[in-house]
DNA sequence: GCGGACTGCTTACCT
DNA sequence: ACAGGTAAGCAGTCCGCG
């Protein structure tokens, strides 16, 4: 069958759902009348919706979204959102591409091999020409050609890639492989004409071309290729995705465990769907132990605008589900690859489905959909650039709950009894609650997460679904393998690189770490007024891209270059060929700094495209502060120590020396830390000779960060204070901000800070002096008095292990854990532990299990000091001496 | 047997 | 599984003390 594109349509749902809702469905359905020719006429309910053909249809306007594997074809296959019909599609591979692997041998050598020769899935070879880049040569390299993926790699025995000497690119997923030599761009618009994929040409708009143009006029023709590529990538607008959230609820035998997915023993009871079309709804199972008559399908009178839907057999509540899960191209959980999905999965083999009723396939790791997309929020959520950068650390816990309340300001519902206790009523507002959020969490800030999904997969080539899962290394990677593809690059094998450059020459100043990293200045301790920071925009990025560094540059085979020593190591870089991360990077780098970063703030531009350019470069900034990290790490395909080395020495030398330049045209240097550095009341003038001088001598762009009307630094490293002229505060790295800091004391911290942020010169200091004494002799009043409440004393402390995994020491979070696991209360791995100190054996409690009586109020009292004494050292005053005998009076009994 | 000096572990932060 | 550098508090150990 030639013509491939096959849509994947359902009948019944379609009618259903327009009978039962008043509300107008959004999508218009013209499409359906060609896709009907292939529409099954049998029973929908009991036969579930599968492939009924191949259809030659004809797509104006779809986005590819994914690429996978069908193993009955032996083929790749594409899933296309489809703009008119916001449904999916799935086209499949129609060029018979086939899964391969490289080998340095010949043909013939090949041919020797009887085990390579005899494997069931050999097809034939190829021979190809490629660059080696370590070696800086041509190669002369064998593709192995094989019939299925598996039989290249992936089994435990009898793969082609084990059975060749060497191999080569073997590592690399299939569905990647095609995307990169099929140069399928993933997130961009593609049409279909007579089941032929053809992508739909997207050109910026011409003002954007020649702005983009003339900033980069002096750079090379590689980089300028570059660059528009990127902005091709970039700048080509998204679609809205149509999508529904799912939650489903199990009625749980032990009420403090969570179900086990893979026994799914226990019967799902409700499932909740919130859709971006504005549809809730919620499907309810009938269950024997709740006496209120089930509610009918006219709905709740709490839930006045959700759809209800009750069910006298799971079965039919199930079947039900995963009719909706097909009506919908993208399905979004929180955590559903390891509960919902596989929930819904299992429970429905249990109940005797055939897996193809069911439109869920269960990889190792991942739960998909069959032909839609399932995007499990809490796998993005957890990604830790995403959490640091994109969210700057606004959420501190992955939970549902705490995503959703410091995102969203709205949490989870508080659940009195467990699941299975509660009426109809509770639990389908409990439900759809979760069901709401976890659709609000993409649609907030005009859909920000989807829009950031799409623009990192298209200039990372990763699929929606890997990319929401896999961390930043991934993308990098395949972001470089793309590139190496596209150039006809031979990909290193890790070996062979760790090989020549596996080793570092620095040493690290803390013990373990492999190589040396940043360097910290030393604050002068004190108030100081008018203090300019000054930074280097996107440092590690800028020197990577300044100073071409890339795997194949960095200690090049070319005796010439040797020459070009990189300061404070044995390293030198190439000076004959572009590398290519730091062309990668670079220019990524570039167009963020250069063109999106102020795009963004630009006033007058339409509030859509700010928001756009928002995105991009808050994409952006989450790769490129990860771009110079990954060559440090070992798990990276391009693993290469010196690039990472050679970037941090690099880094040293431009602080310090900038530093030493500052000085020698008189200015005063406070602080600095990795790329910026402190200045006390600095003049313009002499500013601009730094930056000048910076451009000239270093090659990087210095940049004025923040002013600050004054910045506190104590003589500890990073702990300082800086207030704005507007007297809005940076605090940075001090306890009274520290999450796990017991409320209170974050509180009167803040009070603290209220105090000085009103302060505007060195004389009123004296009065903020004394209000902050005041400040803390109420604090110890009101602890002598027990006047706080245990949840403000509570240490909150992250449980990065199970209890069993603390073995040298016993933390006093763990201390505290234990008691809880003592009582019944479940602890894992990711808890926060609420506890208080007290009086007695243990020294710990948790609040659960405290009560106000037995305060170690001393302990605390240590706590205020020192907390405070962080900031009113550099202020030089003394708590102890000021408080010392009010301190005593305080403790004295009576 | 006990307290201070010390080291190592753990967490949370900064860039 | 992106990196290294810093601070703080506590757990555990060693050593001296007649």
């Amino acid at each position: 069958m030639s013509t491939s594109l096959y849509a994947f349509l359902k009948g019944k749902e379609d009618r259903e759902t327009q009978d039962s809702s008043p509300k107008p469905y959004a999508e218009p359905r013209e499409f359906s009348s060609q896709a009907k020719e292939g529409e099954g006429k049998g029973d929908e309910a009991k036969e579930s919706p599968k492939p009924e053909g191949y259809l030659s249809l004809n797509l104006a306007r779809a986005y590819v979204l994914s690429v996978a594997y069908d193993g009955e074809g032996k083929r790749a296959f594409l899933k296309l959102y489809n703009e008119a019909d916001h449904r999916i599609y799935l086209w499949f591979d129609d060029s018979g591409h086939k899964p391969y692997c490289l080998s340095d041998l010949t043909p013939k050598e090949l041919e020797g091999i009887s085990a390579l020769m005899n494997h069931p899935g050999f097809v034939g070879f190829d021979v190809v020409k490629k660059y080696d880049a370590l070696a800086d040569q041509e190669r002369t390299m064998t593709k192995i050609v094989a019939s299925d993926p598996l039989a290249i790699g992936g089994r435990p025995t009898g793969c082609i890639r084990d059975i060749i000497p060497k191999a080569w690119e073997a590592e690399i997923k299939y569905h990647e492989c095609y995307i990169f030599d099929r140069d399928i761009a993933v997130g961009m618009p593609y049409k279909i004409e007579d089941g032929k994929l053809i992508k739909i040409d997207f050109k910026p708009p011409p003002e954007v071309e020649k702005s983009i143009e003339s900033l980069f006029k002096d750079e090379s023709e590689e980089f300028k290729d570059m660059a528009r590529r990127w902005v091709e990538l970039l700048e080509c607008p998204v679609p809205s995705l149509r999508r529904a959230a799912l939650d489903i609820e199990v009625a749980s035998t032990v009420p403090t465990r969570v179900p086990n997915p893979r026994e799914a023993k226990e019967p799902i009871v409700a499932v909740a769907f919130s859709a971006s079309d504005g549809r809730r709804r919620i499907l309810l199972l009938r269950r024997s132990n709740v006496k209120a008559p089930l509610p009918m399908s006219i709905g709740m009178p709490s839930l006045p605008e959700a759809e209800v839907e009750a069910f006298e057999s799971e079965v039919d509540m199930i079947r039900r589900t995963f009719q909706i899960i097909e009506d919908y191209p993208i399905i979004l959980t929180f955590n559903g690859d390891d509960f919902d999905l596989s929930y819904l999965y299992h429970r429905a083999l249990n109940l005797g489905f055939d897996r193809k009723e069911i439109p869920i396939v269960m990889g190792r790791e991942s739960a998909s959909l069959r032909h839609g997309i399932h995007l499990d929020l809490y796998k993005f959520f957890f990604n830790r650039s995403i959490q640091v950068y994109a969210f700057s650390q606004k959420y501190r816990e992955v939970t549902l709950d705490d995503v959703g309340a410091s995102l969203l300001g709205v949490g989870k519902m508080e659940l009195e009894k467990p699941i299975s206790e509660l009426d109809y009523e509770s639990l389908a507002t409990y439900c759809l609650q979760d069901a709401d959020i976890t659709l609000s969490l993409t649609t907030m800030d005009e859909d920000l997460i989807m829009k950031l999904i799409i623009v990192l997969a298209r200039i990372s080539h990763t699929t929606i679904e890997d990319l929401s899962r896999q961390g930043v290394s991934t993308w990098l990677r395949n972001m470089i393998s793309y590139e190496h593809r596209r150039r006809g690059w031979l990909i290193p094998r890790s070996e062979d690189l760790l090989e020549v450059k596996g080793f570092t020459a620095t040493k690290a100043i803390i013990e373990g770490k492999k190589y040396r990293g940043a360097e910290v200045i030393e604050p002068e301790p004190g108030a100081h007024f008018n203090v300019s920071v000054l930074d280097f925009q996107s440092m590690y990025p800028s020197i990577i891209r300044r100073y071409n560094l890339s795997y194949e540059t960095v200690r090049c085979p070319h005796p010439e270059c040797q020459k070009n020593t990189i300061p404070g190591t044995p390293h030198w870089v190439c000076g004959r060929r572009r590398g290519i991360s730091s062309l990668v990077i670079g220019s990524l780098r570039d167009l963020r700094v250069r063109w999106y970063k102020s795009r963004a703030k630009e006033k007058g531009l339409p509030k859509a495209l700010a928001n756009w350019y928002g995105v991009i470069s808050n994409s952006l900034k989450v790769v490129l502060n990860a771009a110079y990290g990954v060559f440090g790490a070992e798990s990276f395909f391009l693993y290469c120590p010196p690039v990472a080395e050679a970037t941090a020495s690099i880094g040293r030398y431009a602080i310090i020396e900038t530093i030493r330049q500052a000085q020698a045209i008189g200015m005063k240097v406070v602080y600095g830390d990795t790329d910026s550095i402190f200045l006390k009341a600095p003049e313009a003038s002499k500013i601009e000779k730094l930056m000048d001088w910076s451009v000239e001598r270093l090659g990087m762009e210095l940049d004025i960060d923040k002013v600050y009307r004054y910045a506190v630094f104590s003589s500890r490293k990073k702990n300082y204070l800086g207030v704005f002229q507007d007297g809005s505060v940076d605090i940075k790295g001090l306890t009274g901000k520290k999450r796990n800091t017991p409320l209170f004391l974050q509180k009167a911290f803040f009070d603290m800070i209220r105090i000085l942020s009103e302060v505007k010169s060195a004389e009123e200091f004296d009065e903020a002096k004394e209000r902050i004494t005041e400040l803390v002799k109420t604090c110890y009043t009101k602890l002598k008095n027990r006047q706080y409440s245990l949840e403000e004393l509570a240490f909150n402390i992250m449980m990065s292990r199970a209890i069993e995994g603390y073995v040298k020491t016993k933390p006093q979070h763990i201390k505290a854990a234990e008691l809880l696991a003592q009582k019944g209360i479940e602890v894992t791995a990711g808890d926060i532990i609420s506890f208080v100190k007290v009086v007695g054996p243990t020294g710990v409690k948790p609040v659960q299990l405290a009560s106000i009586k037995e305060i170690d109020v001393e302990k605390y009292v240590g706590y205020v000091e020192s907390t405070f004494q962080q900031v009113l050292d550099a202020l030089d005053i003394d708590l102890k001496e000021i408080l010392g005998a009010t301190r005593l009076e305080f403790f004295m009994p009576g």
